[in-house]
DNA sequence: TGTTTCAAAATTATAGATAATTTCAAGAAT
DNA sequence: ATTCTTGAAATTATCTATAATTTTGAAACA
């Protein structure tokens, strides 16, 4: 989506690697060459190598000491892993988004909603659903929770991609509408325990 | 305390300032130069820019583009954020290790639990402390949640080292014999509430 | 045919050098 | 006295070069 200039080549180009991995572009397993990439973008491999280790932050690479770095690849118990803390995670920003949420928020977060109702392929879906559970959890106020929650759920994108699941079906946005219910109706607890169990249907259908 | 000479430079120079981040020995809001750290550690920039990279992730060092790292500071706030997130994935991480829970492994969290209570200073005991958290949680096998539990658990100590709390005081301990004997009963939840609000307690104590 | 050895090629990690930006302090102007 | 320039020093970010390690592939051997 936006790439973005964030200023230094570094950022730049972690970004860009960012996005293929997620989208499946450079398939789990493979290596990633940094004289290539570097040359790819025009740049030498110092600003390579951070990028590496921003990808490797988030849990997108992994890097063995001497032999460069690789795309991280996922089993199924990794994706349960990450569905289950981002259920734990999410449930926790919402109880703290709870008291600062307003109509208008509320109101947003329904848009992002239809957004998703109307999304044509996954990539669309997948954006409209972030930007549902950012807008309804920003809220809290906690930016290092915030950032945890964004690694997680870049993860869980990459699994959504790499075609585990064909479809990316309707229960979720009625989770989303039970969500929003819930919050309208003061029921914080409630919304977070759905949001909870909601999450965590990321993860159950298995690969392979 | 275990240096331990990870291969790479960039590791070892990351580790060390880590530790001196978390004792407090380089105090908040400090800049971090680069020439100036490598030359301490007779190194050249590259290597102690990846440490900077490294120490960013962890929540150490902030970075500002062209204006290089600076220790992260930390409010009340983000001492209360880091707590919650602890209490949260500490509880989830405990709830996932209980069925591969072993009498061998509850007695060295017991064993770890005297050492704390022996512990004639602070790093002693913190020492002691996370002994005991990582003796019950990693049996529960997620590597991605026991890393973010571990960088959670090196914000504590720092907090904890920052002199908020002159004292470690006793009341944590009985709460991990108030863990240690919901696991031998084959209480997970219990447990588990437990050790959430015991989490808790570490960032109650204000600072100031 | 399959395995081992060994040297060339590729690749990573670090160092040294350069360009660009920011910081900081001294002096000018209001 | 305070605020605004301005330029030198310090610092960051990047590039080019070098050293060290790993990978690859072909030849020798069993």
């Amino acid at each position: 989506m936006t790439t973005a200039k964030s200023d230094t080549i570094s950022t730049r180009i972690g970004k860009t690697l960012a996005e293929r991995i997620i989208s499946g572009a450079i398939e789990a397993g493979s290596r990633l060459r940094q004289d290539h990439v570097a040359e790819e973008f025009g740049a030498s491999h110092v600003p390579v190598r951070e990028a590496f280790r921003l990808l490797e932050s988030q849990g997108l690479v992994v890097s063995e000491p001497r032999r460069g770095v690789r795309v991280a690849g996922f089993t199924r118990e990794e994706v349960r892993e990450v569905a289950e803390m981002r259920a734990s995670l999410e449930a926790l920003a919402l109880r703290n988004a709870f008291p600062h949420m307003t109509k208008t928020i509320l109101d947003q977060a329904e848009e992002a909603n239809r957004a998703g109702d109307r999304a044509r392929d996954v990539y669309a879906w997948e954006e409209a659903n972030r930007n549902f559970h950012r807008i309804i959890l920003t809220p809290c106020g906690m930016p290092r929770l915030l950032k945890a929650i964004d690694d997680l759920q870049t993860a869980s994108a990459r699994f959504l991609f790499s075609g585990w699941r064909a479809e990316w079906e309707a229960p979720t946005d009625r989770d989303h509408r039970a969500i929003l219910d819930a919050l309208r109706t003061g029921q914080a607890d409630l919304a977070a325990s759905v949001l909870a169990r909601h999450v965590q249907t990321v993860g159950r259908k298995g690969p392979k």
